[in-house]
DNA sequence: CTGAAAGCGCTTACAG
DNA sequence: CTGAAAGCGCTTACAG
């Protein structure tokens, strides 16, 4: 195979340039760059001459050239929950590892604080950058009709929109960059469900707040793997947790020492640290199964250390990383290149990254 | 956190263009371009006040405008295993898809096929190319020393080499695109374990050939793990396959009927369809577990279909689109944007990518 | 509605 | 060893 231009008549072996088409339309270059990129003022027969000329030679504009020419930078900013989570730490230090390599590509990033959860904050945030002449934003984003007015506004002025981690309102963005936590879920329950091959389970279940579409969904996604493939485990009433870390610790201990006792854990949000700890010094019962999200520090740790013995991790690093793609296509005009599901990523102990996210986190382990 | 330049001294707004440099530097355009391109030929007077003047302005050299003026076009070739194995038929699915992307971004791939397997096959198909003036080529390698020369001859006519999928002698390429299939066959050995839950467990490993060095690895891997941590668990004598699928149908029929039967299979290498069709037809013990590699079409319904229960796969659309990120970047001088490990990733019927990897396969199933 | 010309930040001959 | 100039494929005023 080559990437084979579909190059019809004549193959002059250089690709074709505006001029080519222009010449080959009989217009000036002017015109054509005026069809071509929809400036109007043209007449018709020439709109008509120009387009044929293009099918023609098999036209491809060269973007590189005409950002060039207009020195064109890609603002870009990323709205992120602002706080010490470990998990936003993460894409927060990719980004920064990246930063020399956005330069050299015209691309620069701010990265703004929103708050985490609160409708009004994000809608505010939004309002704040509506002049900020930003080419493109990528937003943790929240379900609520108090945001739309922002995005409309921010989409009004020519800002392209991507949700990130978690969605906006659908009709006010243009992509969504982010796992199905309603699979997460599911793969949650079944690994689960398959470490107890066919014995019986209590599984405690652990969750920040229902009212986080993330979390509803997995354990949406869990209850109904479990429910289906898996009647020999129960499943006790979930604790909401507000993802802290000490009261995470807290559900966990009463969970191990009560009568009887549970044979797995799994927690849908985050506040992992609190249940690190607690494991750390509990006895487990045998064959004892841990299921966490999020590989960051200490859960990298806790599941080298058999005190967890799954993290179901949506690989930040990969998310932006395909963030800017889009933006950057979105911005151009240009179509999405294919690209696959972002799916759940398992981690056991054997299949863990060499290197250790470094989150640069000042205060550890506080939450994740 | 803005993307900030490293910018000292003067803040223009502006990023500073090479006549800032040179004028900075009090030196013609010419001679600015001649030290910061290392083209020789310039008194290390200027030299010297070039590279002051860039330090102190922060210069940043616009490789977009720098392709532009040469009319670079990025001359790549991937050099693959022929034949109709499913994997790499995702690999082609995968660069076909990308064409357009690939053509606006002046980067042209030509796939080149090799001979499976063949050390001999692979040093023509190298030798073959050397005057093809290609920029950079991803080869799914193998470990021999009679390659060497083939790839010395290509270094040296500036050639960049990486390896993809399955390396090549480390000291003649410049970077491997692929996971680690110790840790693979860890990972399979890990939830094979797990789904035993503490169970007594009789496992039929199947490989194509121990010569292959992914197989290998992951047989050594599983062992490994198996080994260590689920003593219950007792390995039969791995069968060599050549990934022949009858051959791999015709041994996991015989594991199923044997007596007494086994509790697991785990096919560390190819021919899947062929176990795929016998466990169609077979009664299997209640709680049997089946782990296989490569997420292809025939893999992907078998998970679905609750035939086999795990799929380990290597995303070789990430691998792809990884090693054209480090071919163009180790093309021009730049270094390797940081990125995160290639891990295995864990496919089971809950995390799968929605949209089935279609590979225009040909002749389905026969071999994967 | 149409066209000629300068300029984006580089590289490449070419002339000294 | 050094410099002036044309050109890469576009866009953006500006003039008709």
């Amino acid at each position: 195979m080559k990437a084979s231009r579909t190059d019809s008549i004549k193959q002059t072996g250089r690709k074709p340039t505006l001029s080519d088409v222009a010449r080959a339309a009989g217009v000036s270059y002017a015109t054509a760059d005026r069809v071509i990129n929809d400036r109007g003022n043209v007449a018709q027969k020439s709109v008509r001459k120009v387009h044929d000329a293009m099918a023609e030679l098999g036209y491809v504009r060269n973007v590189a050239a005409a950002n060039l020419s207009r020195q064109r930078t890609y603002r870009l900013a990323f709205l992120l929950p602002k706080g010490r989570n470990a998990f936003f730490s993460r894409v927060r230090a990719h980004l920064d590892g990246l930063s020399e390599h956005l330069v050299a590509d015209q691309i620069s990033v701010d990265v703004i604080e929103i708050d985490a959860f609160e409708v009004e904050g994000l809608g505010n945030s939004l309002l704040s950058i509506v002049d900020a002449a930003y080419d493109g934003i990528a937003v943790v984003g929240l379900q609520s009709v108090d945001i739309e007015a922002p995005l409309r506004a921010l989409r009004e002025q020519g800002v392209v929109i991507v949700g990130l981690v978690s969605d906006l309102p659908v009709d006010y963005r243009s992509a969504y960059i982010g796992i199905d936590n309603i699979a997460a879920g599911r793969t949650a329950g079944r690994l689960l469900g398959l470490s107890h091959g066919g014995r019986k389970g209590r599984v405690q279940i652990l969750a920040g707040s229902l009212d986080a579409r993330d979390h509803a969904d997995r354990l949406r996604g869990f209850r109904e793997v479990i429910g289906q493939d898996y009647p020999n485990i129960e499943l006790l009433e979930p604790v909401m947790t507000l993802d802290d870390a000490r009261k995470v610790g807290a559900v966990v201990q009463q969970a191990l020492t009560a009568e009887p006792g549970v044979t797995a854990v799994y927690n849908v949000g985050a506040g992992n640290s609190g249940l690190v700890a607690t494991l750390e010094h509990c006895d487990r019962p045998a064959r004892f199964f841990c299921v966490v999200h999020e590989l960051v520090p200490h859960t990298h740790r806790a599941l080298m250390h058999k005190q967890v013995d799954l993290v179901i991790d949506q690989r930040p690093d990969v998310e932006v990383n395909r963030a800017l793609t889009i933006l950057k296509a979105l911005i151009d005009g240009r179509d999405i290149p294919p690209m696959q599901d972002l799916v759940p990523t398992i981690y056991v102990r054997d299949n863990l990254p060499s290197h250790i996210p470094d989150t640069n986190l000042t205060e550890q382990g506080d939450h994740d």
